[in-house]
DNA sequence: TATGAATGAGGCTTCATTCAT
DNA sequence: CATGAATGAAGCCTCATTCAT
């Protein structure tokens, strides 16, 4: 059993038993149907706890406080869809287009695939500090490995070269991230997926210059 | 005497004396500051009312809750400045690039300026119903306004015939509007006013198709 | 200007100018419409100052205290109809039944115009110990000159000898006033004013043991 | 943390455990004893919860309001109680005197044993809606009752007919309970309780004129 | 006298967390 | 491990009354 220190998810204690490996399963289903049905701020023990059909002191048995349920759900999502990346292979691939096309549209779909929870991020880290700081984290990280992307494709004379590479890693994924957060968390317009994907594609290359093949 | 629930309370009225006035302004600013240092959830009227140097009570004579409070605030900054606006000026002009450029210097000093306003209603827009519908709405007046530019550029022949003006005008709009408040709300990166301008402006005038003058 | 001590009415002050005459006698207006249809407990100082068109501070220059404005609304109705009152020429007439019923008659029209008011003693004397003890001496003084009544009908063999006539006197005046109280406060039935008045007073009759002429 | 408006508290569920029943019965007997002798307007929750012994919040475990707890206590004591119930088989026995004497002492001995929460509904149920509503339908169905009663009585010969049997059952009624309600409540008066059903029998059977067997 | 703003004590209620069984 | 009752700190809001103009 490894120790989960990578996140604050501290929880109450491992499971020893197979029955307290699902009744923590069970937990964590409940707290993630509560949070998202709830919102963090809202969302009580004691909903979680009768929602996994357990006492609400058992909570406790599995997790050291909400916040921590709530890092364990979080968990569960993996960072690789927090944000835009662009795949690693960008740099090698012939057409930059489609792999940027491929990693938006991977990215949309996981953010609809998991709408609500990305909302519940969004709420928390306006909550809790440790959230926040969570949050910087990723997107620090993703925007890291854009921006070195974006300098190998200027250097390859792919990409305007008068652009600051970090700065517009940062830009251009937090231009996807907050779109797909509008679309999906907030139901904001009526665009079909396919045309989100084509948009931002197209305003993606544009902006970062890069040649349509 | 017990609080009572039977009326409405004629709480939240507008003064009608110049000591009220007063009174209500010094509110006003105590409300914003304690609002910026604590954020929303945590701002206690009690505080509210001691950093004006009234009474708690006296409060309710002039904002019905903390919520009202909080309207007020936000009302002082405006619309103008919650999201990137493309002077309306623009398709009147020879020049678009510099216009654009001049929208976002203009709207990322008004962000900066201020910011933690902008954070409260980032972090309320989270938590209240009410807040995030105002959000919204603020959010779909400015993707219009923008949205018209951008298809008056297009009809000029002066930006990317392909892109939905819609979506592309919510789109760069979110970019310009979130990393301002990456910069300036949490603080992220070290980029330089000038530099976040420029950048922006670049990529945003790419991502438009906009022809550099 | 004789004191007004017989009630607890205590005004803040007795007015002076003609000015002030009137003006204590809008609020006093407003007072009573306020109670009326909000209760005692309900009715707020701030409500009855703007019923009357003037300044919340100004009901203080009148009176003392929101008891005190109730007292003096209560004395408007003055004593005579709180309890249905035997006419104190009952012994001396050859019909004591119509005397009963002229008496009924008259208690429960003046209940009827006076209805809601009635309702408000009702309330505060349940809950202003004042008012509960003005009630109660009302009571005692009603059933006083009632048992008398009685008693006299009694040594001229028109009324049942075996009853102790103060409790008779008050039993057949908690009797009227309670279904007064019924009818027109909690709007219980519908009997019609003159239905009342007969089977109340043939009950009255029937109970003292008065002979029918 | 803050307090929370979002979803009905699960407060006032009833208790699982044996500890929970001798909690919930500890404060219920603590909000009885409170109420009475405070009042219900001046009870406060902290007191009854000091009362029983437990903590301020424990209360909300089991009464979700005030209210609540007055609702609960009030059904100790039951209906039939309420208003003086003529036997249903009052008409069914020879002498309907005697039947009605045993009724008003068995009335008046129990409202005695509850006065204080006699005095306590009647108080309530001035200035709580729920309670006003609870007490007319308790009139209402003692009336009816009582009237069915009368009604026979008269078919049999047994009570005067001229009566309307609906409204001589209320006035009846009436005045015994308000007899009641100023001996044992108010304290009025000196009359022994042999006394008052002495004399409220020997009224009741000449106002509905049932014969002396 | 009139105004209306200022006062401030006071009580209900919530719910994360603990703990005895 | 599970249970579910107990804890108790914390904050909003009301409104009768006072008081400076």
């Amino acid at each position: 059993m490894p120790p989960r220190q990578a996140l604050p998810a501290q929880t109450g204690r491992a499971p020893v038993s197979a029955r307290g490996a699902r009744t923590r399963d069970t937990l964590l289903r409940a707290a993630r149907a509560v949070f998202e049905r709830d919102g963090f701020l809202a969302a009580r023990i004691v909903d979680i706890a009768a929602q996994a059909g357990v006492a609400a002191g058992s909570f406790y048995t599995y997790f050291a406080s909400k916040e921590a349920a709530l890092a364990a759900v979080l968990e569960q999502v993996g960072d690789e869809m927090l944000h835009p990346p662009l795949s690693p292979a960008l740099a090698d691939r012939d057409d930059p287009v489609s792999v940027i096309e491929a990693a938006n549209r991977a990215y949309l779909a996981a953010y609809r695939r998991n709408a609500e929870l990305m909302g519940l991020l969004e709420q928390v880290s306006q909550v809790d500090e440790q959230f926040r700081e969570l949050r910087l984290r990723r997107t620090r990280a993703f925007g890291e490995r854009n921006a070195r992307a974006i300098a190998s494709l200027q250097e390859r004379g792919l990409a305007d070269p008068a652009l600051d590479p970090d700065l517009a890693a940062h830009a251009v994924g937090a231009m996807v991230s907050r779109i797909a957060y509008l679309r999906y968390v907030q139901h904001f317009g009526d665009a079909s997926n396919e045309a989100l994907v084509q948009t931002l594609t197209r305003l993606w290359c544009n902006a970062l210059g890069i040649p349509r093949s």
